[in-house]
DNA sequence: ATAACTGCAAACTGTTTGCAAGCGA
DNA sequence: TCGCTTGCAAACAGTTTGCAGTTAT
């Protein structure tokens, strides 16, 4: 069910190239198939080794690069959470409006949904004399697992 | 009335540079006037301008030394808006929590505070298991007053 | 054919750091 | 005096870009 929607991103990426007359090359083929067959957020670097695994012939020009068309087509969000290298998150197109917390111990991301903070957010703008348009809410974390046990249970937390 | 926070602001770093055991040098003494002495966001390189107006002994390399110092007395805040640089908030000590609204007219950055969104957030972290340390909200919006006159009232929007 | 695309490596930008001299407590 | 601080310039990390050859349409 999930790949359904993955391979529909594929595709309307695809489209998105096509009007813009922009090439559906054999990078940015591997790029793409990287991109979606994975629900993890990513890293420019992380996306090439990846991407690298698949075909050794895409290069870290090539993938930053297709990162601005990517975000441009609004099939994956950049993300900014302070570090000196930005996350892109490639669930963006199914939940257009959901948040992120960073944990500040293995950098592992979650997603969260908050319909509440999204009517406050209506709520001030409105008090503000603007009209909202998006909306970035990202919490940084440490995790309580961690704290009481001295390990937590993220993978990426060794 | 400002400008009584201010200089408590100035004083309340100097405590804490010397409960470091840091030391109160000219070049750290023209930064910290020149970080309370306005209430504007400002960016690293933008700080050393002016502080170099003040006094030209300032060097870039003192501003990026100087700067952890005054995010870690928690008495500005550190924000990331996605550029590759970042912008620092003198106006922290105040409203340790607020959160920012950049208009997309003018690039105004407006502030404002909530309890509510702080209280949600919290309780958000503690369901996913964390312990939320910083938030950051950035809310991008039109201006309704441009939308009806044609013109926004901020000196920016021009 | 021709314009977009590629990898490579050099360039760029914001930030950090090693060093020898300087200065506050 | 002692050791924190400084300016300078070189180093760094992530990202961008010029170039000459390659490839999709």
């Amino acid at each position: 069910m999930q790949t359904i929607v993955r391979e529909e991103a594929k595709r309307k990426f695809m489209d998105f190239l096509e009007k813009k007359n922009l090439r559906i090359t054999d990078q940015r083929r591997i790029i793409i198939d990287t991109v979606f067959d994975t629900e993890e957020h990513f890293t420019a670097e992380q996306l090439l080794e990846w991407a690298r695994e698949k075909d050794r012939s895409v290069s870290r020009a090539t993938i930053y690069r297709t990162l601005p068309l990517l975000t441009e087509s609004n099939l994956v969000h950049e993300m900014d959470f302070g570090k000196p290298y930005k996350f892109y998150d490639p669930n963006y197109s199914d939940h257009p409006n959901h948040n992120h917390l960073i944990c500040e111990d293995c950098e592992k991301i979650v997603e969260f949904d908050s319909d509440q903070i999204e009517s406050i957010e209506n709520e001030i703008g409105q008090k503000l004399g603007f009209t909202v348009k998006s909306q970035k809410l990202q919490l940084s974390a440490t995790c309580d697992i961690l704290k009481k046990s001295g390990a937590c249970d993220n993978k990426a937390c060794d």
